[in-house]
RNA sequence: GCCCAGGUGGUGAAAUGGCAAACACGCUAGAUUCAGGUUCUAGUGCUCGCAAGGGCUUGGAGGUUCAACUCCUCUCCUGGGCACCA
């Protein structure tokens, strides 16, 4: 059957290929079920959504590498675990769709049918018995149950403090979902709405985000991402009276060691105090300015270099620890959503406090003094570290943590205030006002409230509807549609509404990674037994871009099933790795000034860029020299991917398979370029031409043959043998190109071996060693080529899949080096290099490297003043 | 401004304290071929030299060391993240 593609000396890897990812389909290859005898191994790619322009070679990036080592581990008798599925609900959908003009759930299926087609041209080994979609009701009645748990445990709860707010997608976003002031989907400048929105309590979890990071074997700079997010930092509470009110207003403050500085106090302008305490002549100021706050946008209020503003309220507080009566003022460098959206401010030690108090001329009162001669008036800039306490009862402490933690407890002490950790980390924006989502599993009923709907009524169907396009009004679609809105409650049983948001795609990938243990269980989310079989994912992949995302949100599930004592883990992958991103050189074009003055040309949101991809009609109209090639990702956007399709059809999967990990280290970024990939294919052509010429001297009982002798043989079994050392080491340790190079060095040697053989018939001992090469070659590469080396094992005459097969094990002593080369240097400059064997005493070495003709050389002039021998290295001669 | 990752031949890169440039692309020459492509062989960091051979070289400047791409200090550049968080 294979007579043809022998018969060539050129791969027929069209035919190979289509014929084996048919046969694995046909076994059931992939298949993998619950069992307790064998270890288990969990490989996870990020959950895709699959988007309409399907995977591009940029995708292999991460597909190919997790498949290669779930492949290798498969060999080396680990039960393994590779499911795929698909993140279908969400914004990066519903987007898709709306501009499609598509109903989002026939878009999702057919897109998804397009990614699994194109993962099986690349060979990719998924038990596809284990496909979930997050969009299906038996799915997302799960997400719905998790929001209910989070419900019951005080982790889910409505607040209408003002949200961000995309007026693109119409919809709130969660913090995470805010980048640089912008929409993470559609690049849309963010506002801030009013709006009653549901919140997962994540900052109850902040230590514990944090504590656990250091369990876990991820990147460090990702660590240190969701570390600086989450943003713990230890402080106190004050409260200071306002003067003439029975009100106290909070500040939280990480420098309660500055208080008898604080002279005058900072509200956001949005803090509910603000109406309360404002005098009537201050009125109209303190209203225009929360006005002109409110409008502004998130990028505007958060730029760093603007000078600060702000009004007076016209009240005034004491200080606690000196009763001294300070100014209140609204501006809006003090955030509603941090702390208790009021400051005490510090002039004379924060910076931000300092420009304040200068630009309104408020006085400045300093707590720590390095020298008697500075004084307030002298300052130019605030003092935050350096010298010591100048007045109150800590005077002479220096400006240090201890002083801090000394003056919490005196406050504490004191009834003023208490120590207090806060974080930078805000709760978990869930609500979506919009179509396409799990819908939030809540009734609201005028005389109960919010409800939870019953556990036995979920799931909460997504009905179907004719328009499915956000409102912007602030409510989901689903709140046109009264057969779903009204209902009855499930307490008292009086008429009612159910909540008419749907969650954000990110509750449905917080543990989509659990449900791949048991895919299709209809009594729970999973089975307890299957999920601590599976679980913790033991390696995970994907992009570095989910860091404070997906990544975060995940980890807070997992501590909440946790506790709840759902799962005995708490973390939910143990190894993470990011793949470097895939760039495409594109053609674009200057923007020229008038289009960047021109409201009409540049959509107002997109950020000022002056290079913007060519559309095709441009491409024929605009004259070649005046192209502007870049690197830019490859992205559907930018009109220039490369399908693993194309290259499968042209070169072959195995090719792309190979250059994928070829091209560059893992994490590496990486320039796509045809002329790299020619390599590759080049490389498998040789494997198979070599291997095809070779196989007629195949002996399958070669393992009782006898082993070679002869230095040729005994070299390339070394080289053999040493390779399977290296690839496997390699492929474990993510160093896929070195492991390739490897393979290829390998190869170059068997060619030689080859050559030398030429037209001869070989003896006994080479037919030993050719079938060795025969087989270990052909399982040394199945990770990585499998259709490859799952032809070459047919044509070996065996039965089965290589995935099947152990992978090799080496031999030490067949790997072991006979002699090794010694390198002199005279002051650690290179000069000879001495072969001896392994086994040589450093005193020989020495007296060898001493009698080099070299080094004698330089001994006419010099003496030697110190030899340093490094065994098996390298001798250093120090002369002068 | 702060944090993270990088900077090595014409190109992608290798080497994590011990021979800088493995492997591959590209290029040069030769063989095969009517020719092109393919394949095979040899060469290919820079530089001086007819040669033998020598010198130089990992963004830059210092330092530690017998020895530094590798460790330390400062600095420049590129990419990514965060950015008034009290």
């Amino acid at each position: 059957m294979s007579d043809e593609s022998v018969s060539g000396n050129r791969y027929d890897f069209r035919t190979i290929e289509a014929k084996w990812q048919q046969r694995w389909e046909e076994a059931d290859l992939f298949r993998v079920d619950y069992d307790p005898n064998k270890p288990k191994f969990y490989g996870l790619d990020f959950f895709p959504y699959p988007s309409g322009a399907g995977i591009s070679v940029g995708h292999c990036r991460n597909y190919v590498p997790l498949d290669v080592v779930c492949r290798l581990k498969g060999m080396q008798g680990y039960n393994v675990l590779r499911p795929m599925g698909w993140d279908a609900f969400g914004q990066p959908a519903e987007n898709e769709a709306i501009k499609r003009g598509r109903n989002p759930r026939e878009m999702v299926t057919d897109y998804a049918a397009n990614y699994r087609r194109q993962f099986k041209i690349v060979g990719m080994s998924y038990d596809w018995s284990r496909e979930i979609n997050s969009s299906h009701p038996d799915y997302y009645r799960w997400t719905q149950w998790f929001f209910l748990l989070l419900h019951k445990r005080g982790l889910a709860y409505r607040s209408d403090t003002p949200i961000n707010w995309c007026p693109s997608c119409k919809t709130g976003l969660a913090n995470e979902e805010v980048v640089a002031g912008r929409c993470w989907r559609c690049n849309s400048v963010v506002e801030k709405r009013p709006l009653p929105q549901w919140y997962f309590r994540i900052t109850a979890y902040g230590d514990r985000l944090i504590s656990g990071l250091d369990t876990i074997q991820w990147p460090e700079g990702i660590k240190t991402q969701q570390r600086e997010w989450i943003g713990r930092s230890e402080g106190a509470e004050v409260d200071f009276a306002v003067i003439g009110h029975d009100a106290a207003l909070r500040v939280f403050t990480t420098r309660p060691d500055t208080l008898w500085g604080a002279t005058f106090m900072v509200m956001a302008p949005e803090h509910p105090l603000v109406a309360q305490i404002t005098t009537p002549e201050n009125a109209v100021a303190v209203q225009e300015y929360t006005e002109r706050a409110q409008r502004s946008t998130e990028i505007e209020r958060q730029a760093t270099d603007r000078t600060k503003t702000g009004v007076f309220t016209g009240a005034y507080a004491n200080n606690p620890v000196n009763g001294e009566p300070i100014p209140i003022y609204i501006a809006d460098y003090v955030l509603m959503g941090y702390g208790t959206g009021a400051i005490m401010a510090v002039p004379a030690h924060d910076q931000r406090d300092f420009e304040f108090a200068k630009k309104y001329s408020l006085p400045i009162v300093m707590v720590y003094q390095s020298a008697p001669e500075q004084t307030a008036e002298s300052l130019e800039e605030a003092l935050p570290a350096g010298g010591a306490m100048a007045l109150g009862p800590f005077a002479g402490e220096p400006n240090s943590k201890e002083t801090v933690r000394k003056v919490i407890k005196w406050i504490e002490e004191q009834g003023t205030g208490k120590g207090v950790v806060n974080f930078r980390l805000r709760d978990w924006l869930i609500s979506r006002q919009r179509y396409w989502g799990a819908p939030i599993p809540i009734i609201h009923c005028p005389n109960c409230g919010a409800v939870p709907v019953p556990e036995d009524q979920l799931p909460v169907l997504l009905p179907d509807v004719e328009k499915y396009q956000p409102t912007g009004t602030g409510e989901s679609p689903l709140a046109g549609i009264p057969e779903f809105v009204n209902t009855t409650c499930p307490e008292c049983g009086s008429p009612a509404k159910r909540e008419t948001d749907t969650m954000g795609g990110f509750a449905c990938s917080s543990w989509y990674f659990l449900r791949f243990a048991d895919p299709h269980n209809s009594e729970r989310a999973f089975d307890p037994e299957l999920a601590n079989y599976w679980l913790p994912v033991d390696l995970y992949v994907g992009g570095a871009e989910h860091a404070v995302m997906h990544l975060l949100y995940a980890r807070f599930w997992t501590k909440v099933m946790h506790d709840a004592g759902l799962v005995p883990f708490d973390e939910p992958f143990q190894r993470l790795r990011n793949q470097g991103m895939l760039l495409a050189y594109t053609a674009g074009r200057r923007v020229t000034k008038d289009e960047a003055g021109d409201g009409e040309e540049v959509d107002t949101n997109e950020p000022l860029e002056d290079w913007k991809v060519l559309k095709p009609e441009e491409k024929a109209s605009l004259p070649e020299d005046q192209w502007v090639w870049k690197w830019v990702k490859m992205s559907k956007s930018m009109g220039n991917v490369v399908t693993p399709d194309e290259i499968s059809e042209r070169l072959g999967a195995d090719t792309l398979r190979l250059y994928s990990l070829f091209v560059a280290p893992f994490e590496e970024t990486v320039q796509w370029s045809d002329k790299g990939i020619e390599g590759a294919y080049r490389f498998v052509n040789r494997v198979w031409r070599l291997w095809t010429e070779l196989r007629p001297h195949y002996s399958a009982d070669w393992r009782s043959g006898t082993v070679a002798t002869g230095d040729t043989e005994r070299k390339l079994r070394r080289k053999l043998h040493q390779t399977i050392r290296k690839v496997g080491d390699d492929i474990e340790n993510f160093r896929f190109n070195t492991g390739v190079a490897a393979l290829m060095e390998f190869t170059n040697e068997l060619s030689a071996f080859r050559n030398e053989l030429s037209h001869q018939t070989p003896t006994a001992e080479q037919v030993t060693l050719i079938s060795e090469i025969l087989e270990t070659l052909t399982l040394l590469l199945a990770p990585i080529t499998p259709h490859l080396s799952d032809e070459f094992w047919e044509l070996l005459g065996k039965e089965g899949y290589t995935r099947n097969c152990a992978y090799p094990t080496f031999d030490p002593a067949a790997a072991a080096e006979e002699s090794i080369v010694i390198v002199v240097q005279v002051n650690g400059k290179l000069r000879e290099r001495i072969e001896v064997a392994p086994d040589t005493a450093t005193a020989e070495i020495e007296r060898l490297a001493l009698a080099c003709e070299k080094v004698q050389a330089e001994l006419t002039t010099k003496q030697v003043r110190k030899v340093i021998t490094v065994p098996g290295k390298l001798v250093n001669i120090v002369v002068g």
